[in-house]
RNA sequence: GGCCUCGUCGUCUAGCCCGGUCAGGACACAUGGUUCUCAGCCAUGGAACACGGGUUCGAAUCCCGUCGAGGCUACCA
């Protein structure tokens, strides 16, 4: 049996990192079988979808670099024929029927706000309201509920506006799809979907719930637990940093770090684990820190906009850099800053005597002889031996900054010239 | 409330199916080393089987119960 699998993301928000780790764990699992992967578009609900929403999502996606199988995008609004055919079949079996809303129930429905209509499609079940419907879940096993306990199923507001539970049997059932991988809180979704199936004479899928994403609390991750947002997570982080995170929600690579195509060698669905998953915004941060690490110069400095640098600034950035929004710490390696002239006092050492390590400094540099042995040597000769004496206000004429790379390291980056030039700012600074 | 699901360090988790490990790793944290500072790197440390019964020579692992947590409970998805 070839696999084919979806996402399904409703356009009625951005893409939600849950949404994203469920995209991701199911393109795990196409790659691994070298079956399909595609997107759908659920946008039955015309109130709250947004296309700037399926903009977002589709980006978000891409930027991920989570391709899918469908050339062109699915989108239930393009699909209503399809569901009126068989919301028609269903009503001519005996199997739906509309339900009409009395005088009272109206007038309910005008008091919560919500819009009133006259009538509904509902699924009819007439079977024991003691029989259990159950499914066998690959990550859970026998999930079982009590007819009784799944109440109505309403299918579509009128022939033309399909409802969710509804729209999803069709698609899947229409698009061949073999096995659905969505999130837990659809679990009591699938009872009244299996009784759709049932009443279309159709073999369901196999059904796979992952477990959620939590915030701190261990509630679903939502806003107030942070950015939920794809996009918002662009400036910081890289892509394949955040996949090989959200890839661990839930699931065990050795070695951690991993790339997606090997995830997709290992990928093993019975393998998800069952429950949910704080999101530790730490560990991804240290994870993307190890991409970052790892990048090749000029990709980090085309990312950065940058492409002008020498490749020896990379490393520097690199080695301290967690999250890409902080490179503005380094602008000393391309830019002359501001700073107070007080911290290039090194200890309790005065002016006088960073000045004289500065102009030694300069005297070194002029000479092209800025090396370690160099400093080293004017540290004992001139300085009691004390290398910070020299190093620091060198480090910090050199970046303005109390905490930076190492003086030498910046140097080699800069140039003999933008040397002399900042050393002599810093003098000047001493002496006024 | 009802229904469904879940429960190993603070967090992500290995181990559980097929009982016997000092319950392992990673992040975070702490300490030390490298060092002019920061970062990095290296080393070390503290830190968990939710609880109670049962089965067994032996239980994180099997069984029962309790407690706790989450999800769903729309004419949203």
């Amino acid at each position: 049996m070839d696999v084919k699998v979806r996402i399904a993301p409703s356009p009625t928000g951005n893409l939600h990192i849950g949404t994203a780790r469920t995209a991701l764990f199911n393109w795990l699992f196409a790659r691994h079988h070298g079956g399909q992967f595609i997107v759908r578009i659920e946008d039955t609900d015309l109130e709250r979808s947004k296309k700037e929403y399926e903009t977002n999502i589709i980006d978000g996606l891409k930027w991920l670099g989570l391709d899918w199988d469908n050339e062109q995008l699915y989108r239930q609004t393009e699909r209503l024929d399809i569901y009126r055919k068989y919301l028609q079949q269903l009503l001519d079996d005996g199997k739906a029927f509309w339900r009409e809303y009395t005088a009272e129930e109206q007038d309910e429905m005008k008091r919560e706000g919500r819009p009133a209509r006259d009538r509904v499609i509902v699924l009819k079940d007439d079977g024991d309201p003691e029989r259990a419907v159950a499914f066998d879940d690959i990550i859970r096993g026998t999930v079982s509920v009590q007819a009784k306990h799944i109440g109505q199923v309403v299918l579509a507001k009128d022939l033309d506006t399909p409802l969710y539970n509804f729209a999803v049997v069709i698609d899947d059932l229409d698009m061949a799809i073999t096995h659905v991988i969505r999130g837990e809180d659809h679990i009591s979704n699938t009872a009244k979907q299996l009784l759709i199936y049932n009443a279309l004479k159709a073999m369901p899928p196999k059904f796979a719930h992952l477990p959620l994403i939590l915030g701190v609390d261990r509630s679903k991750m939502s806003k107030r637990h942070g950015a939920t947002n794809i996009a918002d997570y662009q400036t910081d982080y890289l892509p394949d940093a955040l996949v090989n995170f959200m890839a661990q929600l839930g699931y065990t690579y050795e070695p951690e770090i991993m790339n997606r195509q090997e995830m997709a060698r290992q990928f093993d669905l019975e393998r998800v684990h069952k429950s949910g998953a704080v999101f530790d915004q730490a560990k991804l941060n240290w994870m993307n820190a190890q991409y970052i690490k790892r990048m090749k110069p000029a990709a980090f400095k085309a990312l950065i906009g940058k492409p002008e640098l020498p490749d020896a600034a990379v490393p520097l950035m690199t080695e301290r850099l967690e999250r890409l929004g902080d490179v503005a710490q380094f602008v000393y390696l391309w830019k002359e800053s501001e700073y107070e002239s007080e911290i290039l006092f090194w200890k309790d050492n005065d002016a006088a005597i960073t000045i004289r390590a500065l102009q030694a400094c300069d005297e070194l540099a002029k000479s092209g002889d800025l090396t370690k042995d160099a400093l080293d040597r004017i540290s004992v000769e001139q300085f009691d031996g004390k290398k910070g004496s020299v190093y620091w206000p060198l480090r910090v004429a050199l970046s303005g900054e109390r905490n930076s790379a190492g003086p030498l390291d910046i140097a080699n980056v800069i140039g003999a010239d933008s040397v002399r030039a900042r050393i002599a700012k810093a003098i000047s600074k001493l002496q006024s």
